[in-house]
DNA sequence: CATTGCATGTCGTCG
DNA sequence: CGACGACGTGCAATG
């Protein structure tokens, strides 16, 4: 990992082309060769970048571009495409190099597969005398995050978002006209549940006949799990 | 903004919990006092972050932290939720700071906007006789990319995707329903235009009476503006 | 301010 | 390796 302080200018070309004009900056040029260049802001997309896998090349400015105060120049070329990036270096600022080694990793805890997890736990929450059927129900088209059956014995679909948006509402409703063409499964009830239900996907899957279900992440962490409560 | 090389291990918590085991990894602090936490791998996405606005303090080790070699601790807290980054640091290794002011911003060209006005200019490419009635045609629940008409005076609905996914055809579907609402329009065909068009959507699509449609960037491009072709 | 649709998205998983 | 869906998605344009 290096990382370079430096007034530079930037030029990106490959899905789209961009451009940076000269202003100083923070380089990132880790061990895989990828480069960031980052400014004092924005959130943590850098202004520019290179993806791995690619390769850095320094070389000498050209003498129109050492008119224009340009002392290097380093092109970042991916290596499966004609992207590329090029840094022109008009002054260094700073710089610090030093091997990182490889990282242990990120530990996640508490996304979707979560929510889903604990709903078909607590099956209940889709109402009273609801059985669990199976979660990753499968389907042509992919599998359905939970099956159940309500008391009647009718099949219950539900399809669980952490945030729920048209999309998910479409993704639900692709699954039950799937199902809907198996006259053996008979009646079929879609639940569309979410930690929080955007109002626009509340009203589409209203329109369709879809149950809106709201699931409190913290509550059904709670009911699993009695110590999660002390957190 | 500063750029600091340590050994810490890293803890979040907000939508999600995660853990960093310690390791050596480059901890940047930009001016908004956001925070980005990156390996020497990955891309540009750090292995964890704080987004602004959110406020960095500085403290010193508990009794227990101090054991596990733990020197300093940061903690980054968002301003507006409970969203939480700790940086436990176990050894200071590097470190540097500068000004880098506000940065002149990026400049974009060439980007999904491009496609459209492409194939606006070259409506011909939906089929011979095409003519175009308007880019961005509004309707109750968003503009259509394009529209046009065929040559028996049909309504052609187009959307436009840099890449065609399913998401894009159910977009067009919801606009396709919405404008057979009004039988003023008379019989409406619906384009799937896209530089590259997945199976599942061409098929969601195709099952839909969507015609699907490859839009050759580089042609389009060249077509427009015969110097291009040079690059 | 909330919603929507795009992104050089990136990242995992599964076929 | 490609397709597909999730993401602490981020981000800008827009009503």
């Amino acid at each position: 990992m290096r990382a370079v302080i430096a007034r530079c200018s930037v030029d990106y070309s490959g899905r789209l082309n961009a451009h940076l004009a000269p202003a100083v900056r923070l380089i990132l040029v880790k061990a895989d060769g990828s480069v960031l260049v980052h400014a004092d802001g924005g959130s943590y997309k850098p202004l520019n970048w290179m993806s791995p896998p690619c390769k850095l090349t320094e070389g000498p400015a050209s003498s129109a571009e050492s008119a224009d105060g340009v002392t290097c120049v380093w092109t970042v070329r991916h290596n499966k495409s004609e992207d590329t990036l090029t840094i022109r270096i008009h002054e260094l600022i700073a710089e610090m190099s030093h091997d990182l080694g490889v990282d242990p990793g990120l530990v996640k805890d508490g996304v979707e597969a979560h929510l889903q997890e604990l709903l078909a736990d607590q099956i209940e929450l889709l109402g009273p005398g609801h059985r669990l059927v199976r979660r990753e129900y499968p389907t042509a088209i992919g599998p359905v995050d939970i099956v159940a059956r309500d008391p009647s014995g009718g099949m219950v679909v539900v399809e669980v978002k952490r945030r729920g948006e048209i999309d998910g509402v479409e993704q639900l409703t692709r699954y039950l006209d799937i199902l809907r063409r198996d006259p053996m499964l008979g009646q079929l009830t879609g639940v569309f549940a979410a930690q929080e239900i955007k109002p626009q996907a509340k009203v589409l899957a209203e329109s369709r006949g879809i149950r809106t279900l709201n699931l409190d992440y913290a509550a059904m962490r709670g009911a699993e799990d009695p110590t999660a409560r002390l957190f």
